[in-house]
DNA sequence: CTTCATATTTAGGGCCACCTAATTATTGGT
DNA sequence: ACCAATAATTAGGTGGCCCTAAATATGAAG
């Protein structure tokens, strides 16, 4: 019935309505025209007049130079696309032996194709696995996702055990780099050191040499904390 | 280093080529336009104007008022997409469950997202099969399709043994109405009858009822004569 | 409370790919 | 050889989505 429902999202939408999604924002600190932007590589009048054109829609709330809240359609419309993305990342990894460094591209680009059933079928012959490969959680058909909670590496304490849940999967290099060094999703490891003014954190992968880890990606990998190795 | 191996090719550049390459045509017969505008469900003029770029980026050779003929990288970048529909009809029919009758829309879709890479990988998996699954030859990488000469249905003499070898994939109906009778890719069937006047054909599946088939239908099946069923 | 840096929006333009209406070229019949 | 029917092109316009330059709003600092 509304105007959101009845359109047929062009490319563009989507990508705008992905990275709103991906940007967050509430109702304190809407999602601003600057980091969309940013984040698709336009300049910010082109973004200006999208979101008036997606107001129209009905997908989102803009408050003119404050920023935009996606409505619940706008929310629908973007977790489809997220759920299009992890499930044809997790496809072509499974499926067609892409690295998980190199499948953000090609999902990217056939996110805009592929049919809801296309999607729901490679799933399904997945076994509709719940996360992606690099460990985000696949949201429903029907539009839910898991909320995770992890920690930081750069938060975790010297000493304390942990597993890698979560990495970005934007960069291939940093993507490539953790592989080189032995982090995978899954991956247990201790904190072994942690220098302060927002130096290293140095970890150890069971049985291996000590790693130091740059600040910046510590703080860009999502870990849980877990019981010593061989602990029970 | 000419126009065409540097221009990046959109959606519509695509369909084009893929439609020029597919309507034929040679010196005596140019492809004209009123074709392409039919093919594509686009307004003549619509396609003049495309024609005209098509032109200048060393596509093909336009004749005002005749018609026009593919060049050399205007047939390579047509094969390009023939080969992607291709790969991703077989790929989606085997992999992913679809039927003869609805893998043409997703292909249609997705042929403009796939990467070259991806497409290797998905023939790579299927051991590189030679034609889809409506019997149409694949196109190699490098842009070497096979040149098929069948008899339409039509063409055969009562009481000739056959085999269907290629059907359109365009249309759905169609191709539910034929796996309905009994008749796939690779189905061998005897000429029982034949109506003049363009009336309809009438064959015998290997031990089945005689079917009838109009004649419109009969001249869209491609086949190929075979030896009487049973005989060496 | 004014002022200045920064963020955002408006103004104005371009390209692609489509449309309809009007014009021009080709061709087959007389 | 001409004329009507048919096919193709040019003319002129639209919407989507992008751009740069200019104008305007916001908010923090003096």
């Amino acid at each position: 019935m509304n105007a959101a429902a009845s359109r047929v999202l062009t490319r563009s939408t989507e990508d705008y309505l992905k990275a709103i999604y991906s940007l967050g924002g509430d109702a304190e600190l809407p999602v601003q025209t600057a980091a969309i932007a940013d984040t698709l590589g336009v300049a910010a009048p082109s973004v200006s007049g999208m979101l008036r054109r997606l107001a129209e829609a009905g997908f989102l709330e803009h408050i003119p130079y404050r920023g935009v809240r996606l409505t619940d359609d706008g929310r629908r419309a973007a977790l489809r696309m997220v759920r299009r993305h992890r499930v044809l990342e997790c496809y072509l990894t499974s499926e067609l032996g892409y690295d998980w460094d190199s499948v953000h591209d090609e999902a990217e680009r056939l996110e805009h194709a592929v049919s809801d059933d296309l999607i729901d079928r490679m799933a399904h012959v997945l076994g509709n696995p719940p996360y992606d490969p690099h460990g985000a959680p696949i949201p429903t058909p029907g539009g839910e996702v898991e909320e995770l909670k992890h920690v930081p590496l750069a938060d975790l304490e010297v000493g304390q055990w942990a597993e890698l849940r979560m990495v970005s999967d934007k960069d291939p290099e940093r993507l490539r780099f953790l592989k080189s060094v032995g982090l995978d999703v899954g991956t247990r490891f201790q904190v072994v050191a942690r220098q302060p003014f927002n130096g290293p954190v140095t970890i150890c992968v069971a049985g291996g040499q000590p790693q130091p880890l740059g600040n910046e990606l510590a703080r860009s990998l999502g870990c849980a904390a877990r019981e010593p190795e061989g602990a029970a």
